[in-house]
DNA sequence: CTTTTTCTTGACCGACTGGTCAAATGGACG
DNA sequence: CGTCCATTTGACCAGTCGGTCAAGAAAAAG
C-alpha cells in the first residue's frame, strides 16, 4: 500500500474545525484560504477529500446536527418524566443561548442567510428542521401515554411551539441579547405546557 | 446653480430597490455589480450617494424598520382594544410569514448573518430588536390599562416571549414551512395570552 | 534498490470583489 | 454664448474568490 491509505490528517477532525468557522461567519463569508487555515490542510487535500466549498458546508451541517444537535435529542429521550425532560430541553436553550459560544445554531443562522434562495442547501435544512419537530413531538406524545398532559392535547402544534421558541431564543443569544431576555420567553413558554396538563 | 443640485434620481427609491436585494440574498452575498443593475445607478453614483456597501446596508436597514415594520407598530397603536391589536399582530405574522414574499424579515436575517461578529451591525440590530420589544411591552402595559390583563402580569416577559415567536415564526417562513407550521406555533403562543387574562 | 501509488504542496487560473479615478455630460448661471 | 461644477459614466485598481494543475514527497510493494 501507498503512502496514502490513511490520510495525513482526521477527516471528522478537520471536519469539526471547518464546521466551527462556518458556524462563526456563516456561508458565504467563509473563504477558502481561511478554511484552510483553520483546518491545518492544505488546499488540494480540502477538495479531494471534502469535494468543493457546497460539499464541505454540507458535510458540516451533518456533522452538526449528529454532534451538537443530539444534546438535545438524548435529553428528550432520557428516561423518566418526558414532560420534565421538555422542560430541561428549555432550561438547556436557556443556558446554551447566553452563555455558550454566542454563536447561536449553526441550521438556524443557514436557515436565514440562504433560506429559500439557495436550493441544494434548502432540502438538508428543512429535514433537520423537521427531525428537531419531530423530536419534540415523540416527547409530547410520550407526556400523553404517561398521562401528563390532556388526552387532546395537539402534541404537533405543540412541538411546533416550542420549535418557534427554540429557533428565536437562539437567534436571541446569536445576536447578544441578555439572560433576562431568554429567560423571560422561555418562562412564558412554559405556559403554553401547563396549560395542557392533566389535573391542574 | 450647475446640473447636479439634484440627483437624476429617486434617492428613497434606489435605497428601496438595495434594500429588497439584500433582503433576498443577505449582505455578504450581494455584489455591487448586482446592486448598481437593481437600483438602476452607476457605480459611482453610488459611492457619492451612501457612500460604501456596508453604509448602504445600514441605510437600507433603518429604511426598512421605518418602512415595513410600521405595518406591526401601527397595528399595535391602533384604537380600540389593545389585546385585540396584540392578537391581530399575531394573525398578520402568520399570514405573512407563509404568503408573503418568503423573505422572512431583514433584521432576523442579519442577525443570524452577522450575529456578534460585526461590530457594525451589532448596535443598529440590538436597538431595532428593542424597539420590537418596547412596542409590545407599550401594548400590554395599555392592555393591563384597560383591565384586560391581570394587574400582576409581567408585560415585558410577556412582549419577550411575542419577540422569540416573531423571530421563530419568521425564519420558519423564510426556509418555506407550512401554512400549518406556522398557525400552530402561532394558536399555542396565544394561550400564553390568554394565562394572564383578566376573569376567566 | 526502484517502482508504484497516493497524498501534499504551492503556483496558478479566470472571474469577480469592493472601491477609486478621471474624463465625459449637461443644466444653471454670468 | 461660454463658463462652471456636480453628476454620471466606464475604465481601472489591487486583492480575493472558488477551483485546478502539475510537480514534489513519501510510504508500501516489487
Amino acid at each position: 500500500m501507498p503512502r496514502g491509505a490513511t490520510k495525513q490528517f482526521d477527516r471528522t477532525e478537520v471536519l469539526d474545525r471547518a464546521m466551527q468557522l462556518f458556524w462563526e461567519k456563516g456561508y458565504e463569508a467563509t473563504g477558502l484560504s481561511e478554511l484552510t487555515q483553520r483546518m491545518g490542510i492544505g488546499r488540494q487535500s480540502l477538495y479531494d477529500t471534502f469535494g468543493d466549498k457546497r460539499s464541505l458546508f454540507l458535510e458540516a451541517l451533518d456533522h452538526y446536527a449528529g454532534t451538537r444537535m443530539s444534546r438535545v435529542s438524548d435529553l428528550l429521550k432520557a428516561p423518566g418524566s418526558p414532560l420534565r425532560n421538555i422542560r430541561r430541553v428549555l432550561a438547556f436553550y436557556e443556558q446554551h443561548c447566553t452563555s455558550g459560544n454566542g454563536l447561536g445554531c449553526l441550521i438556524v443562522n443557514t436557515m436565514a442567510e440562504s433560506g429559500g434562495m439557495d436550493q441544494s442547501f434548502e432540502h438538508p435544512l428543512k429535514s433537520k428542521m423537521k427531525g428537531i419537530e419531530s423530536m419534540f413531538r415523540e416527547a409530547f406524545d410520550n407526556a400523553k401515554e404517561a398521562g401528563e398532559i390532556e388526552e387532546d392535547a395537539d402534541t404537533l402544534a405543540l412541538a411546533r411551539a416550542m420549535c418557534a421558541l427554540a429557533w428565536g431564543v437562539t437567534l436571541m443569544g446569536r445576536v447578544g441579547a441578555s439572560k433576562a431576555m431568554v429567560r423571560d420567553a422561555i418562562r412564558m413558554n412554559m405556559r403554553i405546557i401547563d396549560s395542557v396538563l392533566v389535573g391542574e
